[in-house]
DNA sequence: AGAATATATTCAGTATTTGGAATATAGTCA
DNA sequence: TGACTATATTCCAAATACTGAATATATTCT
């Protein structure tokens, strides 16, 4: 496979609303479980999951469990300076088109608190042992 | 249309092989033609104009006629820093993987020779008046 | 105007992607 | 062990992308 097809794999895996939204709250948080995502973005656990596998497929990044709960990560740093870039010159051609770029609105603040162990331990699920003990 | 919606219809412009590899050549170059691209390349010209075309509505790349040519030139100065950082990014992951990039073989050295008024004014087709006299 | 050349667009068949529904798996607790 | 919970995978129909073939457009030359 060459290098330029490689390439391509690697940003299509990136080429897609909802992945672009799951590696922006990875990235911003250090790392997420899937429940986590799932409240941040108001979407079905399986939906999730499967871009996370798609993710995942494409080395962009690495999980680990903790209990019950699976935490993503990037797996590589290499990914903020592309993501960055990217953002920026979406911003750039938008507007050289006369229009602005919005983001608002698209993490959710979840009407019901996340629950996840990492995002709300004062809900009263503390991590015991590094296990979380529900989500 | 949300940020992440944009930013992923940019993205996705980019997640093609001949798309990459035509945004190579003109950011290398500084500017291409589609005959000069079409023998870089070795691909049909139709398969390079439709190619353009989408690089182009992504608002990627913008044209300048001059005679019979249109040449193609980056419209983002911002897209230098993606294209590295994604060169970089899929570098990192094949070497995860164990394997190496290789881009070679994928630019065209042409048997024929580009006929371009650009690259071979020297077969005799000079520019007169800034306008190509052949291709 | 008519011929020739460089580039662009349309059409169509095939292949791939998308996202929902259902189901499977893997840890944990009683 | 069996119930429960978080996450993963499979299946499928609709939508979309891919690319070759044919055709259209625009510019220049005679």
């Amino acid at each position: 496979m060459s290098g330029y097809e490689r390439m391509a794999g690697v940003i299509k895996a990136l080429a897609h609303p909802v992945r672009l939204q799951i590696l922006e709250i990875i990235r911003r948080e250090g790392e997420a479980c899937v429940c986590h995502l799932e409240s941040m973005l108001g979407r079905r656990q399986a939906y999730i999951s499967q871009q996370l596998s798609i993710l995942r497929a494409a080395g962009l990044v690495v999980d680990r469990r903790k209990g019950l709960n699976v935490f993503y990560a990037l797996a590589q740093e290499d990914l903020h300076s592309l993501l960055d870039a990217a953002r920026q010159l979406t911003a750039a051609i938008a507007s050289a088109e006369g229009d602005q770029l919005s983001f608002a609105g698209s993490v959710h603040t979840p009407a019901t608190p996340c629950p996840c162990p990492r995002c709300s331990p004062a809900v009263g699920i503390p991590f015991i042992d590094d296990r979380a003990v529900r989500c």
